[in-house]
DNA sequence: TAGATTAGTCAACATGGCTGACGTATTGCA
DNA sequence: TGCAATACGTCAGCCATGTTGACTAATCTA
């Protein structure tokens, strides 16, 4: 605020300034937030060497139990040269296992191990802590505002994933024991999208 | 969801599973939108050799034309070696000017420049527009929830900043040119909590 | 005047993205 | 049956951006 530049945009109750106001808030609220969000479980992290792409992969891997390689790199939207990195670390450390598909066995699908799983539940509790807090000096409604302007800000193919996830079973026609014919990632039954 | 881990968690109607699915969905829905927040910056800037740390330093100089180095670097939260980086590239290239502090020589008050000006105008328009879209959508009972939920996800710094800022000067009572005697930084003018 | 503060610098290192090029096992189709 | 496509893994190297530590210079303030 007071941009000598944008002098001519603030002059008055001018609703141009006022709109560009309000939505940089909302950008630096985004900014802040986030990073709020990954500060305590990058300090967990850092305690046993690993970093904030170790969360990233553990915490979708214990979403999706039973993920195949291929799907969580979708999901991350990274390379599988990265990946492999920190996937390899969390496989050798027994954060992680692996094992064939059955349907098909080319296929690596990954679980946590009961080691890998106390970590990620150490590293989501914290920041569902973080969040319950936010969400309960909130209110419910506030919630809600939340999660929709968030779903309208993500890209389609996530949420779409999110929405095919919560739509899909509510209860057990679907089990997702690692090796099943099926993996647990919504999308991953019928690929419609090659990649 | 299917986790062998949490069966006994999802069992029924478990309340506790409900809040933990709950919860889970936020945070998944922060990571992606965050993601989807920086993406066009990221390729704007890629264009020009720039990354995500020059946007943010382009960011808040041109939020807080005048604001010192030390401030941007409370800010942004990073090293003064790391955010050196940047700047000297930001200032070499002709996007940053830096001007001596009258009341302190020792300061570097930061401003853009014209051109400096159009890249984080073209920054900022790209994610204005995500958001805008988001807004249309989501109706403005949603953005209020929305931000009241950042709000209290970020930490009490950042949101104290906001505020201060936004409780601040709504007309001119704060010129706010690069060489008078304060700066333009909200905290600046008492500097309760040195670093 | 002494000490604190502001800013800048050099060096070295870690993390986590990326590209490109290969290798191997398996699957599915013509 | 045989070959192309697929899933996964790996090696090598590059880049951006964060870190720590040490040190200098200018300036302000008690």
């Amino acid at each position: 605020m007071g941009s000598p530049g944008k002098a001519e945009l603030k002059a008055g109750a001018n609703p141009l300034f006022l709109r560009e106001e309000e939505l940089r808030r909302g950008l630096e609220s985004l900014f802040y937030a986030y990073r709020a969000f990954t500060a305590e479980p990058d300090r967990i992290l850092a305690e046993i060497g690993f970093g904030r792409a170790h969360h990233r992969a553990i915490y979708f891997i214990g979403r999706y139990p039973g993920i195949t390689v291929s799907e969580l790199l979708q999901i991350l939207g990274i390379t599988k040269q990265s990946l492999s990195r920190v996937l390899g670390q969390m496989v050798d450390q027994g954060y992680v296992a692996q094992a064939r598909g059955t349907r098909d066995q080319r296929q690596r699908l990954l679980t946590l191990t009961d080691k890998g799983r106390a970590l990620e539940q150490r590293l989501t509790s914290s920041q569902c802590r973080l969040f319950a807090a936010a969400y309960k000096t909130a209110g419910a409604e506030a919630v809600a505002g939340f999660r929709t302007v968030l779903a309208g800000i993500m890209e389609e193919v996530d949420r779409a994933r999110m929405e095919e996830e919560h739509g899909g079973g509510e209860g057990e026609e679907r089990p997702a024991d690692a090796n099943s014919a099926h993996t647990a990632f919504p999308n991953a039954s019928a690929p419609r999208d090659p990649v």
